[in-house]
DNA sequence: CTCCAGGAGTGTA
DNA sequence: TACACTCATGGA
């Protein structure tokens, strides 16, 4: 059994135990900020500084350029790396309102993808966030839960070949790249709480 | 108390 | 290319 064949046997396995699933499915504006957020957090810290954004109506990419900084700070103090978070949200912010701006919709995914990723604060994963789940474009997110469930499902790929063979056995659909995204997250946070994965049983799809 | 979470940039070899 | 280090709060 190759690697394909892995990654073939997982996607099917997550499809049969979890089904379409419609994950995070929000605005453009709401995924790019929560895209800088969950770097190496919590979820629950993100939705609770997405909130606090809102709250005091931050939770704009325009709003986001305008503020004072100390006013992001205080909101997502509890996401960690606050100081520099907040540089990196006013870097996105304004490159996509003043570089891009309404062309973005244009802008062929690769293409973007490299802009995006010329961004300080911006890397793989967040570009990819920002695609996939703002943008709906055709990419996949290789994020810690990716490489993990992979890991257990025997999959040694690098990021870049993982990509790729995701992209290629999800067909290119964006819908088939989300769900599945969000189905290994699910998976991941049922199953593999501790680092010993005592009741995951992903290993057996390697027969 | 310790450990780590849906990263990314920088410096070093 | 491959690591080690930094940023920082909060929950287990």
């Amino acid at each position: 059994m190759n690697e394909t064949d892995r990654v073939h046997n997982l996607i099917s396995f997550l499809d049969s135990g979890y089904g379409y699933i419609d994950w995070w499915n929000a605005g453009f504006d709401e995924v790019v900020i929560g895209a800088i957020l969950t770097q190496q957090t919590r979820w629950e810290n993100v939705t609770s500084a997405l909130r606090r954004l809102s709250e005091a109506d931050l939770n704009t990419l325009e709003s986001i350029c305008t503020a004072e900084p100390e006013m992001i700070e205080a909101c997502i103090r509890c996401t960690g790396f606050y100081r520099i978070k907040t540089a990196r949200l006013r870097r996105l912010a304004g490159f996509i309102i003043n570089e891009l701006g309404s062309t973005i919709r244009e802008i062929p995914t690769d293409e973007l993808r490299e802009a995006l990723l010329t961004i300080n604060g911006v890397g793989e994963e967040t570009a990819d966030s920002i695609l996939c789940y703002g943008l709906f474009r055709e990419t996949f997110v290789i994020d810690a839960y990716t490489r993990k469930v992979c890991r257990c499902a025997g999959i040694t790929l690098p990021d870049r070949e993982l990509r790729r063979l995701f992209l290629e056995l999800l067909d290119h659909d964006n819908n088939r790249l989300r769900s599945c995204h969000g189905q290994i997250i699910e998976y991941a946070k049922e199953y593999c709480a501790s680092k010993k994965c005592s009741t995951c049983n992903i290993q057996a799809l390697n027969g």
